[in-house]
RNA sequence: GGAGGGGUGGUCGAGUGGUUAAAGGCACCGGACUGUAAAUCCGGCGGGGUAACCCUACGUUGGUUCGAAUCCAACCCCCUCCA
């Protein structure tokens, strides 16, 4: 590997975060000479970020610690068009409204990860809408259609892997990439950004930014992408029972995103303390070596310190103690989802399923039935295995019920 | 505008009049084994009901039929070729 001058291209290389760089060597004295300002934009499909985009997150943490400014870009604009990168179908169209409801979520998202502000390396946050919004069709066409080839665009992957299955590829897609690419020379214009980053199927996308730099402007504009994160088993990263990770807490209690931490796959540990944890690489390498069940340990540390990135350390260290009373004590803790009930329901008596379901363990009647006759359902430690059974007062145990769908999931009953 | 092909459950994909809540794969959930891992094996996987059973679902809306995802009509959408 090449030795790097700047701290940047170092450590991002050292820790797994590239994919792809256009022109490393002279990115590399770039960043070894100045401030340099780059950026990353995220669209407003859903109303938080997931994990998905977290490697991209810690990417631009890392650009700001290493004396470089982030920003962020959100795709005001460009959601509106939708982009058609890796995927094999047409999404749907979003509404204005709900494009700038999930803007606002996902803000919150990067206050913590970055700081924010009017100084050299100061994070700032954009939105795409406020140039796109304004374009006019014909001068837009007039001034930069012409940079565009239309049997180069063909080419890229998220235009030919549409032809070649035969799925549908609107007007309307065809420019997504176009307007991307024109966002960079504008950022360029506007705040001299120089680089752009993005995950790796963004490649083309970056790549057209930047060559739109050179021939508008004889800009020297630079790419660099991070690979997408599978984990070992090769399943994208941040599914779950319940859906996806989420980063903000009001999509995903803190303890759940501990516990998504902590059920690393032992094959993953390693890489994932590299890109999800700030922890130096000898330490990493340390944990990594740990066999058999010690790796335990180096999965709450990854648990630990991811948690803390995204919700502070305060909320990490309760989810563990909460994880610790679970699962080594067979106890409850403080931080499982609660739900309560009225004390005159509890006293008529409520059907286990019911109650499953409105812990939101399980997400219907049947499926609580389905659970029990599995032999899954547990109530204070102990399975269940009468569909009839009512719960009542009697279940109480220190003024509470646990129960628990399967090894992982519990929830607190409490009453009103 | 014309001709042909297609639209099935979270997803991919069978299914051309009844025994089809709809094969199979994937994803997901539970169990066993473990280390809150992986792999493997077993079970589950539309909703409601203790149950008999009832409801909802195969692009949309009507129709034929004792009975339709399956046949007919109109409409919507997608693909390919032609103009």
């Amino acid at each position: 590997m090449t030795a790097f001058s700047s701290d940047f291209l170092r450590i991002v290389h050292e820790r797994g975060f590239v994919d792809a760089c256009t022109h490393t060597e002279e990115l590399d004295a770039l960043l070894s000479k100045e401030v340099v300002s780059a950026y990353i934009g995220y669209d407003c499909t859903a109303p938080s970020l997931h994990v998905g985009s977290l490697v991209s997150i810690m990417l631009l943490r890392w650009l700001q610690k290493t004396g470089h400014r982030p920003f962020v870009l959100m795709g005001g604009g460009t959601t509106r068009v939708g982009d058609p990168s890796g995927k094999d179908e047409a999404r749907k169209l979003l509404s204005d409204e709900a494009i700038a409801a999930n803007m606002t979520g996902i803000k919150g998202v990067f206050s913590k990860y970055l700081t924010f502000g009017d100084g050299p390396t100061d994070a700032r946050m954009v939105n795409n809408a406020d140039w796109l919004d304004g374009l006019g069709y014909i001068a837009f066409l007039r001034d930069y259609g012409p940079h565009f080839s239309i049997n180069r665009m063909l080419t890229f992957d998220s235009v030919r892997t549409r032809l070649e299955r035969e799925h549908h590829l609107s007007f309307l897609e065809f420019n997504y990439m176009i307007l991307q690419a024109y966002d960079f020379l504008e950022l360029a214009r506007r705040d001299g950004v120089r680089l752009q980053m993005g995950g790796a199927d963004q490649w083309g996308n970056i790549v057209n930014g930047v060559e739109l730099g050179r021939r508008c402007d004889g800009l020297s504009l630079f790419g660099l992408t991070v690979p997408l994160i599978t984990t070992a088993s090769g399943a994208k990263m941040g599914k779950s029972a319940q859906g996806a990770i989420w980063l903000n807490e009001d999509q995903l209690p803190a303890y759940d995103f501990w516990q998504f931490w902590r059920n690393t796959e032992d094959a993953d540990v390693g890489r994932f303390l590299r890109l999800f944890t700030e922890l130096p690489l000898d330490e990493i390498a340390r944990l990594e070596a740990l066999g058999g069940a010690e790796i335990n340990e180096a999965k709450k540390i990854l648990a630990h310190e991811a948690t803390t990135l995204a919700h502070g350390e305060a909320a990490a260290l309760a989810a563990a103690e909460t994880a610790k009373a679970v699962f080594e004590q067979g106890g409850v803790g403080e931080d499982l989802p609660t739900v309560t009930v009225d004390a005159a329901d509890l006293e008529a008596g409520i059907a286990v399923p019911a109650l499953f379901t409105r812990a939101g363990l399980t997400a219907s009647n049947g499926e609580a039935k389905r659970l029990i006759k599995g032999g899954g359902a547990r109530l204070n430690g102990a399975a269940i295995n009468d569909i009839n059974r009512m719960i009542t007062a009697a279940d109480l145990s220190g003024g509470e019920i646990k129960l628990s769908a399967g090894k992982k999931h519990h929830a607190l009953v409490k009453v009103a």
